[in-house]
RNA sequence: GGAGGGGUGGCCGAGCGGUCAAUGGCAGCAGACUGUAAAUCUGCCCUCUUCGGAGUUCGAAGGUUCGAAUCCUUCCCCCUCCA
């Protein structure tokens, strides 16, 4: 498969600096795409996304199936033009939802059958219809048919969860329509077992994709054993094809996974938190929720280009979020998505220079979960 | 002046003899969030606590009862209607 150009531009250590072409643009990696389940960055415009840096979204196969449905959207243009984002897109195969959605789901040899969370309608998606969704969505990037192996799991339910999604994998491979500037990711599973991790690889390298991602992490197996994981299977993936870490994540994982040879990432995160008042800044991760914040007449983060940064106090922040302004979930979530695009951005500038150690040390220290509050002494909740 | 209805924890509002420190909701204070069933969810929210409990509460005072937010008496206040 050739159907997506990857460059490698760049080394340091096991990370890479890439390029990577698609029908609808490059995307620099290591890149961050933000998550646009249903067909919109929740709280943004398309406009506003790409304002932030992000040069691809995803969207997903499960949601835009029930609502508005694949062939309406292909009848209107593609999603692209749908959603009015002219950039790349690629779109979740539904995996993810064969394990969030366990309880509105049966699972067999076919495929899942899923009853609709919006109206209880049964769907049956199989790897071919998976495809065939995502041709019609006109995604730049489809994802294989996968389950996503829940946590914890034995190791023998991983490998036949892992089984099962690489028997899928082939039906994906069969079923996708190559075209130029077009490309199919495989998903290695394997849960935490290093052993199904190479094996799943290996499966996938001998049907051979556009791209590989890792799988199945980020399910509550904890940072430690996410990265020990990430490090058993990257070696097993080919150094010409990008590679992505599908659901992560926090600043710090994407951090030590872009160390750990990975290209491209997503995560609901930076949005999901936007919308429930979590900041992420260079300086820590911020509630903006908190009494504390009420009466700061200082930016979210001085050092954030972003307009809530620039243009708002946390004062005003709070404010909002407390009233229950949408304005507030808009702002936090601009900010966010910002301050992920930034921190790729330094990412990227600092393998070519060679110094992503330094960046490394920089979020081993600080642990970015960690409030690291310039103005901890500040106004506290005084009762009088 | 007459006739009714009502006063419950910051607010609204259940409860109407014991299982009530008193359902809910809101507000408040925290926490969580990782290929989005999420503008969501969880905890705390009278005082003290060694978190096992302990002590004081349901307009005020008195009373009935083994036991009262719930019944009775008086008083204070609010609302509606009629004059």
């Amino acid at each position: 498969m050739t159907g997506l150009r990857f460059e490698l531009l760049a080394r340091d250590g096991r990370a890479r600096r890439g390029r990577l072409s698609t029908a609808h643009g490059t995307i620099e990696t290591p890149a961050f795409m933000p998550v646009g389940t249903a067909a919109t960055v929740k709280a943004m415009t398309p406009e506003d996304v790409r304002a932030t840096g992000a040069e691809i979204v995803l969207c997903n196969t499960y949601h835009l199936m029930l609502r508005p449905g694949a062939e309406r959207i292909a009848k209107l243009g593609g999603l692209h033009k749908f959603m009015n984002w002219p950039g790349p897109i690629l779109t979740d195969s539904g995996g993810y939802q064969v394990m969030s959605l366990a309880e509105l789901r049966k699972i067999d040899e076919e495929g899942v059958r899923f009853q609709s969370h919006l109206d209880g309608s049964k769907h049956l998606l199989t790897p071919e219809r998976s495809i065939e969704i995502q041709r019609l969505l006109d995604a730049d990037i489809t994802m294989a048919f996968d389950e996503c192996t829940p946590y914890p799991a034995t190791e023998a339910q991983a490998e036949d969860s892992m089984r099962l999604s690489m028997r899928w994998a082939e039906r994906s491979r069969r079923a996708f329509v190559e075209r130029p500037g077009y490309g199919l990711f495989g998903i290695v599973q394997g849960s935490v077992f290093a052993p199904l991790r190479a094996q799943s690889a290996k499966a996938l390298l001998d049907l051979g994709f556009d791209g590989y991602a890792i799988g199945g992490l980020a399910v509550g197996e904890g940072t430690a054993l996410m990265l020990s994981t990430i490090e058993a299977t990257e070696p097993h993936l080919p150094a010409d094809r990008p590679r992505y870490l599908m659901g992560v994540g926090k600043p710090s994982d994407l951090v030590a996974a872009v160390a750990r040879g990975v290209d491209m990432f997503d995560c609901v995160l930076p949005t999901r938190s936007g919308r429930t008042a979590q900041a992420f800044t260079r300086h820590g991760t911020l509630n903006l929720r908190n009494a504390r914040h009420a009466e700061d007449a200082g930016p979210l983060d001085p050092d954030c280009r972003c307009p809530a940064c620039r243009n708002y106090s946390r004062a005003y922040l709070q404010h909002l979020v407390k009233a229950n302004e949408i304005l507030g979930a808009m702002l936090l979530t601009r900010h966010n998505l910002t301050y992920y695009q930034d921190l790729m951005a330094e990412l990227r500038a600092a393998i070519e220079a060679g110094r992503l150690a330094e960046i490394v040390a920089r979020f081993e220290r600080t642990a970015p979960e960690e409030p690291q509050e310039p103005d901890a002494e500040a106004p506290q909740t005084a009762r009088r």
